[in-house]
Formats: structure tokens, sequence, C-alpha cells
RNA sequence: GCCUCCGUAGCUCAAUGGACAGAGCACCUGCCUUCUAAGCAGUAGGUUGUGGGUUCGAAUCCCGCCGGAGGCGCCA
């Protein structure tokens, strides 16, 4: 935001550096730290210590940037813009002129509003791929931090200024789809429930029984035995009617698929996530065992299918690497069946070419980097330019406090169960802080703020860490949560619906000409660091940059909304100054929740 | 056996080469006749797993060790 300042010192320190024969470093700036007063900062250590490597200088490094930042502090002079500045430690230390500062900072948001914080176009396009849950099963809580983490993503690079494709990849076929399909058609045929989620949570049950049926177990009669092979035989002859395209079972494929769809459909509503384009694993199937020829024929798979092997692409020898890094990848059985690797060969090949994306991301948990790797590489030696633009935003599993989710033996935290108990637990601080609040809007607010703590905590941890999922803490409302970042906007709201504001686009003349107070000063300074921020949270594919920052600029403002009264101020002038400061942070907060796929609810 | 990630306050996590390692929870002390107390202010809590190395400077980079999680040619 303050470009043009930075510039000009930057030249007048490259300035001074050439006259006096002194090898500068790299200028890296950073903001003041316990300021009462804001300004940005930069050191000279790296270059007092280049300075000693050629000997000129025998004094100890510290002592030797003290003495450039005072040299250089000497010979700026007085720049517009800049009050003072000092060198301390090392550091040379610029401040703004506080009234001038603040009403530009002020004035930009006010300005900008919504957009307060949006990137210059890039002129790249960035598809992200996230919410690829296996259907027939139903969403868990798994499932959620992965659409929230892509979702997250997807908004930061789009407002950093890519353009942005959110792709959806469910898991449509396979195994698990066709013991859910088994069940259903053995025992359960027209037995399905009608609601949405009721369906698809059904679905998961099915499954779970469907799996101890067919499962080994420790001492079974004979008679068992036999049992379960016959069902196992079954199942086997439905994947083949299937895979031979058998009309029948493609109808009860379809028709049950588009149970797990449409619940997944609604759950991506509640979090207002709308995919622009839909992958689904069968659709790639037949496509991906086209291109193994195409790999075969430029050398870089080895056809081993008349040895009675698999079609693998031994990488790291094809590389020339002497140590195991990427190994052997199968990318087509022996039968000539596709994996899921083949697959993503088939679909990276798809994004490049059909969509035309320079960058692909994919939001998929960290015990796919080997095989994300795997498909990188080889897409490179297929010779896809892209594929070095390729990313796997790797993250850490959810797992609950008795241990992994398991689909399979039905013990997950389903998110649709865990959201109602959150709008509930809402309603029910709603009903002692808020009665005022009519009941038909509270259920509106209950969820915002329910969604808000759960997104949140989502999105409180960096990408790779694990998650032991407590659904006391995810839904916890005090404290570094959702809600409170929700209510410093609440509260932003509340202020200006006093004054009777909506705008200040008619009469803006941002006026910060009196003393300020710390509060104040720390909050101007926070908002003005919200473009920084989303430009950093973009470059490095991490929404805890933003979730952290909104906690400290949501942090900043109830400070200041308990030391200064807005409405209380006698002067008039200083009142509107700041009426308009409160907006500007209602705008930022408001931007940095919209980033973070939280609503802001007018009151809470 | 090899590879990847993790180890920071009692607990959950920030800080990824720079100024005194910061938050929340829990604990303790204050603050609602004042714009919403889902809040604010304060106290207390640390040899950043461990031993070396690189650097003017290391929680951060490199190597060893200990502990945890995950992965390693026909699951996804």
């Amino acid at each position: 935001m303050f470009n043009k300042e930075q510039q000009l010192i930057e030249t007048k320190i490259r300035e001074f550096c050439a006259a006096n024969d002194i090898p500068l470093a790299e200028l890296k700036w950073q903001p003041i730290p316990f300021s009462g007063e804001w300004g940005f900062a930069t050191s000279f250590f790296q270059t007092a210590a280049n300075e000693a490597r050629t000997g000129k200088s025998g004094k100890p490094v510290p002592l030797r940037a003290q003495e450039m930042a005072e040299q250089v502090k000497g010979q700026i002079g007085t720049v517009e813009g800049i009050s003072r500045i000092d060198a301390v430690k090392g550091y040379l230390n610029l401040y703004f002129s506080t009234a001038a500062y603040a009403s530009r900072v002020v004035g930009e948001v006010l300005a900008s509003g919504p957009d307060f914080g949006r990137g210059t176009k890039k002129n790249e396009r960035v598809m992200v791929e996230y919410a690829q849950p296996n259907t027939h099963h139903s969403f868990h809580i798994g499932h959620a931090r992965n659409a929230i983490l892509g979702e997250v993503l997807a908004r930061l690079v789009e407002f950093a200024g890519f353009e942005t494709i959110r792709a959806s990849y469910p898991g449509d076929l396979g195994l698990g789809v066709i013991t859910v399909m088994w069940i259903y058609d053995k025992l359960y045929k027209g037995q399905e429930p009608s609601g949405v989620h009721e369906r698809g949570q059904w679905l998961a049950k099915l499954y779970v029984e469907a799996t101890a049926m067919l499962e080994k177990k420790e001492d079974e009669t004979p008679e068992q035995t036999a049992q379960r092979e016959a069902y196992d035989a079954e199942r086997r002859e439905m994947y083949r009617k299937w895979d031979a395209g058998d009309a029948t079972v493609r109808e009860l494929w379809h028709r049950t698929r588009e149970w797990s769809l449409e619940e997944l459909r609604d759950i991506l509503g509640i979090l207002d996530i709308k995919i622009d384009v839909w992958f689904y694993e069968s659709e790639v199937d037949e496509p991906s065992k086209v291109i193994i020829d195409e790999l075969i024929q430029k050398n870089i798979a080895d056809d081993e299918r008349p040895n009675g092997g698999a079609v693998i692409v031994k990488i790291d020898e094809k590389l020339g690497l002497t140590k195991d890094k990427y190994r052997t990848a199968v990318v087509l059985r022996s039968d000539g069946t596709s994996l899921y690797l083949t697959k993503d060969l088939a679909l990276a090949k798809v994004k490049f070419e059909q969509y035309h994306v320079d960058r692909s991301v994919y939001v998929v948990d960290f015990r796919q980097s080997l095989h994300f790797e795997q498909a990188f590489k080889i897409l490179e030696m297929w010779g896809f330019p892209q594929a070095s633009n390729c990313y796997h935003l790797s993250y850490g599993y959810v797992t609950l406090p008795e241990g992994a989710m398991s689909a399979r033996r039905g013990t997950v935290a389903l998110f649709k169960e865990v959201y109602d108990e959150a709008i509930k637990r809402v309603l029910q601080v709603e009903t002692e802080k808020s009665a005022d609040i009519p009941a038909e809007e509270r259920q509106k607010i209950a969820s915002q703020i329910g969604l808000g703590a759960l997104v949140y905590s989502m999105l409180a941890v960096d990408n790779n860490k694990h998650i032991v999922f407590d659904i006391n803490e995810a839904l916890s409302f005090d404290g570094r949560t959702g809600p409170y970042i929700q209510n410093a906007y609440v509260r932003a709201n509340s202020i200006l619906k006093k004054a009777n504001i909506q705008s200040f686009k008619a009469a803006n003349s941002q006026n910060f000409d009196y003393e300020l107070t710390k509060h104040e000063i720390e909050l101007i300074e926070q908002i003005s660091r919200f473009p920084q921020t989303v430009e950093q949270a973009a470059n490095e594919y991490r929404p805890l940059v933003m979730a952290s920052y909104a906690y400290d600029l949501a942090n900043t403002f109830h400070s200041f909304y308990h030391a200064v009264n807005v409405m209380q101020t006698t002067d008039e002038k200083t009142r509107n100054a700041r009426l308009q400061l409160v907006m500007a942070a209602k705008q930022t907060i408001e931007n940095a929740l919209r980033l973070l796929d939280i609503q802001s609810p007018d009151v809470m």
C-alpha cells in the first residue's frame, strides 16, 4: 500500500551504498513491531555481514549494521508522507505521518468496498480440484475439511487475481460402490428413505452391513464360510455385469449414485460451494486406458504384459536416479484395467488440453503424496510443461478422539450431524443472549454462526497438521473462533446502525487530523495489511495465513471497541472520522470472512 | 530397509533466517446504569524432543539420535 515511499527510499539507500562502496544485500521490508506508531523497517545485518566478508570493516556485524542505519538515516532527509526516521539496533525504521496514512488507508477501503484487497489480474488460469468423496457413502467431517480447504483456496487465488476453475471429482466406481449396490439389490430394494440426507446416510449404513456380511470372521463355521463366499460371488458377478455395461446394473448404479450426489450437492450448497466442473471417475476410466499406448510408444512406460506383468513406469530408472525417489509406478493392471494413477494422468491431460489450465492444484490428504509426485513426474516426462505448475495441496487427515474414521466400520462423524448440532448449540446461546431477535431470523443466524465455528476450526491449523476432531472444540464460540470474528463484524455494524449510517460514498472526506489513540492506530495498521495477506495466502496456498489475519483483525477491533466509544465522541469531526474507520474495519472483516467461506451476520 | 511429514507453555496451535518465541483453552484478578460481556484489561506459565554443524544472527537451514504418524509396482 506504500510502494511509492518504499521505492523512493530504496533508491536513496542504493545511491548511498554505491557512493560509499558498501555491498548492499537484498532489501527486505517488514512492519515495525510494538508500535503505537506505524511504519516499515529494513535491517542492515546482511549488508554488514557482506562487508565483513570483504575484510573492509573489522567491527562486529550488529554494531556496523547500526552504524549503516544511522548513516542512511542521515542521507535520506525528508520524504513526503514519512514523519520521522529512526536507526535502532541495526534497523532503519520509517514512520508514517499519522493523518495522511490514516486517511489513505480508510479512503482506499471505502472506495474499493468488497474489492478492497483484490489483487491485480494475473494472466493465468488455475484449476483447484477438491471435493472428491466416494459415492454410495456419506459425507463426513474429513470430507468437510477437504471441501473447505479447497473452496477457501479457490477463493484466495481468485481474489488474488487468477482466473479460477473449481473442480470436483467424485469416486463413483470400484468395489466399494458395487458392495452397496449388491446389498441394496439383495435385501433393501425399494426401502430407501425419502429425505436427501436420510437416504445418503442410509447408503453408508448399508455399506457397513454389507462389509460385515462379506468379511471373513475369525472362527466361522463351514456354513458361514460357504455363505460368505456365495455373497462375494454375487458381488463379483455384479461388478462383471457393471463392467460389461449390463443395462439393469447400470440403471441401479445411476439411481443409487444420484442419491449420493444429491446429498453431496446439498452439503456443498450449505457450504456455499459452487463447483464449475464435475469429473466423475467413471468417465475417465475408458479414456485413461487409451493414453497408456501413447506412454508405451514414447518409451515412458514398459509393457510387461507379455510376461504376465503389468504396464509400469520405472520413473527413477528413466530419470537416471540411483536412489529411490519416485520408484516404479504401475499404470495399468495386467488384466488391462485402469488404476487410480491411470485415471489421474488422463484427467490431467483433460485439464491441460480442454480447460487450458496453467496451474493445477489438487487438494488431497497427505497419504497420497507419493502418488502425486509420480503423477506429476510422469506428466513432465510425457511433455506437459504445466506439470511443473501442478501442486498437491497435502493436508493432514481428520481423526476422532477414539481413532481413525472408517466408512467400512461406520465409525465416522457425519458432517450433517455435526452441522445440525452446531445450529442447536447456537440457538441455545441465542435464546439466552439475543432474545430480541425474531425467531425465524435466529434460525438463519444460527446456521451462519454454527458453520462459522466449524469452518474456522478447520482453517485455523496449517495444512500439514492432523486434526483430532473434538466437537466441543470445533463448536466453541469463545476465543480464537469463527464467531469471535463474526462478533467483531456485528459490533462494527451495531455502531453504524446506531449512527444511522449505511455508506460514506457520498461524503468521503476522511479527516484524521486529530490525536489518534493507540487503538485506532493499531486498527488502521491491521486493516492496511489485508492486501498483502491475500497475496501471501494465495501464493503459499495457505488458508491459515488468512484465518490468522482475520482473528488478529477482529482482536484489534474488539480492543478498539472497548477503548474508544465512537458514538460518545463529542467532537463531530473526530466522531465522523471514527465512524469511517469503523466502516473500513467492517468492510475488511467482511472481505476476510468471505475469503474464509464464513458469513457475516448483521446481528448475533 | 528406504522415503515424506510432525515434535514449541499443562492442552490445542501460531511464528519458516532477524528486534523481548506469540494466541486460544484451562487457572487466577479486575471490568456490564456507557455503540452487543459470544467481549475487554491484567497475572501466571518456555534450556522450541535431543546432540552437533552452518551463520553476524537459528524454533526456522544441514547432519546424527530419540519419539509419533504416513507411504513404498497391479487399493483409492
